[in-house]
DNA sequence: TCAATCACG
DNA sequence: ACGTACGTGATTGAA
């Protein structure tokens, strides 16, 4: 499994992004893609650009090799906290989920908290990660099967964690309800600012088929309302650099996080500005967070 | 050309 | 009885 990991990194990162160098600009340079992700999200080729390793301390060294483009800059980066958790609270309208983030909570300490019907500060490790793992299979509409082979709970004993995920955040599971009914009386789920999903196997006979389009119906308009958000920031963001004159380029997007090529004369204001416009990109019924962070290399801006 | 694998959010 | 968590892209090796 070692030999396989360090065969990856080698082979799709340290031995092919040097051949993408333009000699011109001495930068790589990617092409994203607006029309290629079924949920709306943009996707990036030769080289992908929003897989590069970050996981891993062997990948962390991959990271850590992204520069920023002079001596007098400084890579900024700008992230959205929980953004999809963010949004399903906000398109439930479920009051518990929604006052947790209004608090300012841990929320998958809150929900472990609330699942496991224990005060938040005696919330174990192991409870705070299995409360973790149940928020983002959630949205992906994970089953209790899924949900046992993704921690070390039994079949029986994810199928009661579930169900009491549901009785905590009830909106969560009329949410869900909601968007396969609609899937299914219109053919399709959308976005909170209307962005559509077309999905053609929602009736189909077969269950293996039908299951994969009802999980669709459930995550497509929270990862699609996350991605029409973080796109309208890039315009906003776009649009006062270019009205304030700054010279400090935004370089990437990776679905929930942007980063800036920032001149270090710039990297105040920058930080200020992208974190004001991210925040305000659109309102929920729960506050967006987004967090930043400044480094000469990628890495570090993290 | 395809499936399997693995990198990311 | 059946199938079982979303969205991508690059590399590898076999067909």
């Amino acid at each position: 499994m070692e030999w396989r990991q360090v065969g990856k990194l080698k082979s799709t990162y340290v031995d092919a992004l040097p051949e993408l160098v333009n000699p011109r600009t001495g930068r790589i340079h990617t092409t994203f893609n607006q029309a290629v992700a079924a949920t709306g999200r943009l996707s990036s080729t030769n080289p992908n650009m929003q897989n590069i390793p970050v996981r891993s301390e062997r990948g962390q060294r991959v990271r850590d090799l992204f520069v920023a483009g002079g001596p007098d800059r400084v890579l900024l980066s700008a992230d959205y906290s929980q953004i999809e958790l963010r949004v399903i609270a906000s398109m439930s309208g479920d009051a518990g989920m929604i006052d947790a983030f209004l608090s300012g909570e841990d929320i998958h300490a809150a929900t472990a908290s609330k699942v496991f019907g224990v005060p938040l500060a005696e919330v174990s490790r192991e409870q705070r990660s299995q409360a973790k793992t149940v928020n983002f299979g959630i949205i992906y509409g994970v089953s209790a099967f899924g949900l046992s082979q993704q921690t070390n709970l039994s079949r029986s004993e994810a199928k009661e964690v579930i169900e009491q995920y549901f009785a905590t955040y009830p909106g969560i599971k009329k949410y869900i309800d909601d968007q396969v009914a609609a899937a299914r009386a219109q053919g399709y789920v959308e976005t909170l600012l209307g962005r559509r999903r077309y999905l053609r196997d929602i009736d189909s006979r077969n269950q293996a088929v039908r299951g994969h389009s009802e999980r669709n119906a459930i995550n497509a308009p929270i990862q699609g309302t996350a991605a029409d958000i973080v796109k309208l920031a890039m315009i906003r963001i776009h649009d006062r650099l270019q009205r304030e004159g700054l010279k400090s380029p935004m370089i990437l997007q990776v679905h929930d996080e942007l980063v800036f090529d920032a001149y270090s004369t710039e990297v105040e204001s920058l930080r200020e500005l992208v974190k004001a416009e991210m925040e305000s990109a659109f309102v929920l019924k729960v506050p967006l967070v987004a967090d930043t962070g400044v480094g000469r290399t990628w890495l570090k801006a993290h």
